[in-house]
DNA sequence: CGGGTTTGACCCGCGC
DNA sequence: GCGCGGGTCAAACCCG
């Protein structure tokens, strides 16, 4: 209760209500998760870990989805304002719906050691895309179709430290911006058995501001080399999907 | 005992 | 102005 009292000496620039609804950018990652035969895949299962530790701090019915959405801070570093939002898709309830808002200030927790130097990227046709993708794709390029043709996939094999089963992973990324209508979108297939997929730098982007087309062209320059997940996820990343195929 | 999760209450923005 | 829905807080609880 006095929590919320209202201070007057108080900063309300620093209060909650700038805190909401002042998310300038979000990222919007699409996670499938491949279920097993047993289908043992947790309703309510904790989203795929990347590099960081989050801890949850809410989590809340969502309106018109059978699925509550979990809310996220990260507990990496105390001062860390990065938060992420994972709730599934009400329609495909192996889609898990991750929201990155804010980004970590800090640098991630595991050096990047097992930072995929053995990724190779190739393009690959729709093809490859699941059924399942496609009703994401439609879901969340409802309000935006011409985006989803810019999408570009991609396929790329990792090697074999975590030499598990192999798993596939579709990445979707989309961004949202305050007042633009550039979106990513990210959508990371996983099976069940959560190797730690990590992207690291997926959360220290820096805010995509102007070099949206920049970024458009070097798309369609990049030769599909190993080098582009990195430099992809390093940088300010746009209209693109990855499908991955870990062996 | 420390860190993470659960859960209900509270706050705030927004639409009507 | 009011109600709804989403986001956050923090006490209680859980677990290693």
């Amino acid at each position: 209760m006095d929590k919320y009292s209202p201070s007057p000496i108080l900063n309300s620039a620093e209060t909650q209500a700038s805190k909401k609804r002042k998310m300038s950018q979000k990222t919007v990652l699409t996670v499938k998760i491949e279920e097993n035969e047993n289908g043992k895949q947790k309703s309510e299962g904790p989203p795929p870990s990347d590099c960081w530790s989050w801890r949850k701090y809410g989590q809340k019915p969502i309106k018109g989805s059978p699925y509550p959405r979990g809310y996220y801070k990260c507990s990496t570093s105390k001062g860390c304002s990065a938060k992420k939002q994972v709730e599934r898709c009400r329609t495909d309830a192996s889609l898990l719906i991750v929201t990155y808002t804010s980004t970590h200030n800090h640098p991630s927790p595991k050096e990047p050691k097992q930072e995929q130097p053995n990724i190779q990227i190739t393009e690959e046709d729709n093809s490859l895309i699941t059924p399942e993708e496609k009703d994401e794709q439609s879901l969340n390029g409802h309000e935006e179709d011409g985006a989803s043709e810019n999408i570009t996939d991609f396929h790329y094999c990792q090697s074999p430290f975590n030499s598990s089963d192999h798993q596939d992973i579709v990445i979707n990324i989309r961004h949202e911006e305050e007042s633009t209508f550039t979106e990513n979108l990210q959508t990371v297939l996983f099976d069940e058995k959560e190797k730690p997929l990590c992207y690291p730098h997926l959360m220290t982007f820096s805010t995509p501001k102007s070099e949206e087309n920049d970024f458009y062209d070097e798309l369609g320059e990049l030769p599909p080399s190993t080098s582009y997940f990195t430099s992809f996820m390093r940088g300010n990343f746009f209209e693109d999907r990855i499908l991955v195929h870990l062996s």
